[in-house]
RNA sequence: CGCGGGGUGGAGCAGCCAGGUAGCUCGUCAGGCUCAUAACCUGAAGGCCGCAGGUUCAAAUCCUGCCCCCGCAA
């Protein structure tokens, strides 16, 4: 089939990957975000699958808006039978989405209609689900509302980030993907409604998210923890004479013994930093200050002289 | 040229602004104490202070250039 990519996140790329490599699918292009200035001096970077249309020579379209008559008018001259978008960064309106032969598919990196919205992945964990998953679904106008084609669940680790489940969810792409394809092919199309009264929404992240709010039981702050890591990174702010600098957490480790007040650090040693949360705490394991890197909590104690009684804002 | 922090024995840091015997908390090794120990006491080894120039009687410290690491922002 020929199908026109739509995505610009890391995860859509195990996925689009699969189609390229495909010897029964037809990649006829890709659309992604424009390159936006990024890293440490601000250059202009191109998007993860931007990246990977490019090894495979595929025309890559980088339109700022996509809902305009030029972007309509460039895919009807690709006639692709599919869009498969994921992580595109854009809401698609009728006139795209009626674009293509068959429809748009989208892979969506939650169990829907659980976790509509961009920040799926981290809400799982957050919320300490035991599982989450990949979905399949028709596109529709509404904000992944669309009717479910297949999905495919996965149980969350006791350990999971939502560095790791974001990698394992991208590695369900293809093979889910290329099922739905496969079905399509056959004459064999699924659609089931999405139960509306289930639907739950998560907002897209921003950096203030990731701050850690020890008022919470142990559980719950360990659960946010894990969810902000890698983005946008679990952080408090340590006061150090007087200024005011940011720490990342990494690992840690619950402890349901400890006692003190939210935030107190209540002992350090050899094993980390422990730290009080609103029942019980959680032992500190790998952080990093700002300006430093990311080390064993005990090393970061030792080099700023940290002390019990301080306090994690 | 987006803003900023940093590169000092094996680890994490202080010292730099006001140049002049290399310091702190650990680790390692040896000895001691102890029923015993990751605890305690004593001692030791281990650094051309990121690299290259310059200023100076003298540079970790001041000046210039370069390399590398990191936080913010995106």
């Amino acid at each position: 089939m020929r199908i026109l990519f739509t995505g610009t996140g890391e995860i859509g790329v195990p996925a689009l990957r699969a189609l390229l490599e495909s010897e029964i699918h037809h990649v006829v292009g890709v659309i992604t975000q424009p390159d936006r200035a990024a890293g440490r001096h601000q250059e202009l970077l191109a998007s993860p699958v931007k990246q990977m249309a490019f090894l495979h020579h595929v025309s890559v379209y980088q339109p700022e808006k996509i809902n305009t008559t030029a972007v309509l008018e460039q895919i009807n001259y690709l006639k692709p039978d599919i869009m498969v978008v994921c992580a595109y960064g854009q809401i698609l309106k009728s006139p795209i989405l009626k674009s293509p032969r068959v429809g748009c598919l989208n892979l969506h990196a939650s169990l829907l209609p659980k976790y509509r919205g961009s920040s799926c992945i981290q809400a799982a964990i957050k919320n300490g689900d035991a599982k989450s998953g990949m979905t399949v679904m028709w596109m529709d106008e509404g904000l992944d509302t669309g009717d479910i084609f297949l999905q495919e669940e996965l149980k969350l680790a006791r350990d999971e980030t939502a560095g790791t489940l974001h990698d394992r969810l991208a590695s369900q792409g293809p093979s889910l993907l290329l099922s739905a394809l496969d079905l399509i092919g056959k004459g064999k199309t699924i659609r089931k409604a999405q139960s509306t009264s289930q639907a739950t929404y998560v907002k897209k992240l921003s950096k203030a998210d990731g701050h850690v709010d020890w008022n919470f039981p142990q559980v719950e702050v360990e659960a946010h923890i894990r969810s902000m890591i890698p983005w946008p990174g679990a952080f408090n702010f340590l006061n150090m004479d007087g200024e005011k600098k940011s720490v990342k957490i990494f690992q840690t480790i619950i402890s349901n013994r400890a006692k003190g007040s939210p935030g107190e650090i209540l002992r350090i040693d050899e094993h980390g930093i422990l730290v009080a949360a609103g029942e019980g705490g959680l032992l500190l394991r790998e952080v990093q200050l700002e300006g430093r890197k990311r080390m064993k909590a005990d090393e970061m104690a030792r080099g700023i002289h940290l002390t019990t009684g301080m306090f994690l804002e």
